[in-house]
DNA sequence: AATCAAAAAGTAAACGCTTAATATACGTTT
DNA sequence: AAACGTATATTAAGCGTTTACTTTTTGATT
């Protein structure tokens, strides 16, 4: 069975020196000569000898790791973004714990601690039901939040202008000759607050009316499963063509959305973009296996995976990295694609 | 700043007991009195107390963690696997360490390096390029391969029937008046084998040519990016289209692979499915959001979650559940939609 | 009241590592 | 040849737990 790790004192012991030798070899600190380092790797090398993580981590207090924590990880913008922080962090060295919450604050809940316990050295948040609070955690540890408002200034806070987004899907709705309406889910977030203001400022300054009638809500049991959530997309869509001439336009505030629109559309022999005009949020990969291919707004994740991660570093680091561009949103950009 | 982490210690002096008492609490191992364990419980819940992880796990030579590798978090079918065995493995009080290797054998290297340092406590390998080698690991752990074959009957394997699949595409195709053609990424893989192998029984049982000429690799540079692959797969669908008489029928091995067919097919204006019938494997989220939506094969990632986590956690706890049903492969089934 | 077993609690070592404090060896300079 | 600085190596403590072993307390039985 599992034979025994080597440890530290067997190398030392093999190669003739003390542990602490040993370790400031490993870890190229301290003084010793070039003899010695060639004899200690030799050992280390013969034995494959690996450094015990949970010891180091006990013994430095600290892990290594940092936490990831998202509501889903089937949403391909989120596997998407936690890919490429992942991808980030592994280059940096440091290993990555996944926890997908399942939208669940239970879990999130027994994830936090979790995550506490092993001594993650800092936290990435994505996205999320409300605030962040960063009370939840007993320890101080650097945390960033992606598309989630913290409840305190301490925790660094990262996110597309989602504002700007929605002015730019709306202006390519109203521009299309139609008279938008916006469709989200049940659940309230503080980037969709923003894609809502910037959806009605929009209308506002165009002239039109800007009440809460033309957003669409999803309630909670629609949105349950693909297939109530379709049903639900039908009746709105049944709605909306009859109160209004055709075309009308949706922006569908997230591009999962706006895939089941087009599903539920093309089950209504809706045609796209002639009769309906759909612009989604987030240029998931998703948007591109649309039929027809659709037209969003693209979120930079690239450019967010690396403005989390490398503050992320710095801060675990104790460097306080003083880049301005760091505190800018994120910018956005209109994707010309076929549904509008 | 980061204020201390109470400790085991802190806990004892404040309810007057030595911490080999707490600890005994905590574990609810050993003899107490039921007044100490209130008056301990009492101090722990007052103080937030969270034990060390590292501290338990080191003394303990054991992380209450495993990890998964996968290749990549980005295919819909990897990240809803991922997503249920992680579901899964939280509920039974094990954390998880997510590995992405982006199929890149160096990466992955670096991950069961820094699994091993972290001493997971067991092992899920999802898919990936090659036989899975257990040398890797130079201390035994329980590992279980999902769709994946390891190089030693040590290991325990998880799949699906991919015969019985390539079977039921086959056979429906076949019967949809078709001559069909299999479609295929560069990448080997034990499973592709098999799909291919049930793909050409089938042709043979139907008295049609079974030689290799009917099945289509993609090119590792053809695959790159979504573009090169739509690309390559309309040139594809050219020569199909001039070598026989629609309609034409692809068995694709994965749905995304199929949800590309479907974007090069609608750009070139053949419709589906009266002149292409297509057909995928895993009936991964994406085959839904497919249009028309996608006739596959449908993979019981539900039953590949369970079946993965129950037997890695017994092997993980000692046990050698001598459970039948686990050694057969997963059933799989045909799911009509409307491709075919 | 004395005895004793069972229950409750305590002591201390060990898990594998890092590092401050020390010790030793080795040339140089006087 | 003594003295000293420097480079190299060792000793030992401590990170927060668990647990085998030991000690103390409790309460029932004689």
């Amino acid at each position: 069975m599992a034979q025994k790790q080597v440890s530290i004192r067997e190398i030392a012991e093999l190669s003739g020196v003390s542990v602490a030798t040993v370790s400031r070899v490993i870890n190229n600190n301290g003084r010793f000569s070039e003899t010695t380092r060639q004899k200690v790797m030799a050992v280390i090398r013969e034995q494959g000898y690996e450094t015990n993580a949970m010891a180091k981590g006990l013994r430095m207090r600290k892990s290594n790791t940092v936490g990831i924590v998202v509501p889903d990880l089937n949403n391909s913008f989120f596997a998407d973004l936690v890919e490429k922080i992942e991808q980030q962090l592994f280059e940096t060295g440091y290993s990555t714990i996944i926890c997908d919450t399942a939208r669940d604050p239970y879990k999130e809940a027994g994830y936090l601690k979790m995550l506490e316990a092993k001594l993650v050295d800092g936290l990435i948040v994505i996205s999320g039901l409300k605030e962040f609070d960063s009370q939840q955690l007993s320890r101080h540890v650097p945390i960033v939040c992606i598309d989630r408002k913290p409840n305190t200034n301490k925790i660094k806070y990262i996110g597309s202008d989602h504002y700007k987004g929605a002015q730019l899907a709306t202006e390519k709705l109203i521009s299309a000759k139609t008279n938008p309406v916006l469709l989200a889910g049940s659940r309230d977030s503080p980037s969709l607050i923003d894609r809502i203001k910037g959806y009605q400022d929009t209308l506002s300054k165009n002239e039109l009316p800007a009440d809460n009638t033309s957003v669409i809500r999803l309630t909670e049991e629609e949105e349950q499963t693909p297939d109530t959530r379709r049903s639900a997309l039908r009746e709105i869509l049944r709605k909306l063509m009859t109160k209004s001439q055709p075309p009308i336009g949706i922006f569908a505030v997230s591009d999962t959305l706006a895939a089941d629109v087009l599903i539920a559309a093309h089950s209504m022999f809706i045609s796209v973009p002639s009769d309906l005009k759909v612009i989604g949020f987030d240029d998931a990969p998703i948007a591109r296996y649309c039929y027809p291919e659709l037209t969003t707004i693209r979120q930079n994740t690239d450019e967010i995976a690396v403005r989390a991660t490398s503050y992320l570093v710095s801060a675990i680091q104790g460097k306080t990295e003083q880049n301005s561009s760091i505190n800018k949103l994120v910018d956005v950009s209109l994707v010309n694609r076929s549904t509008v």
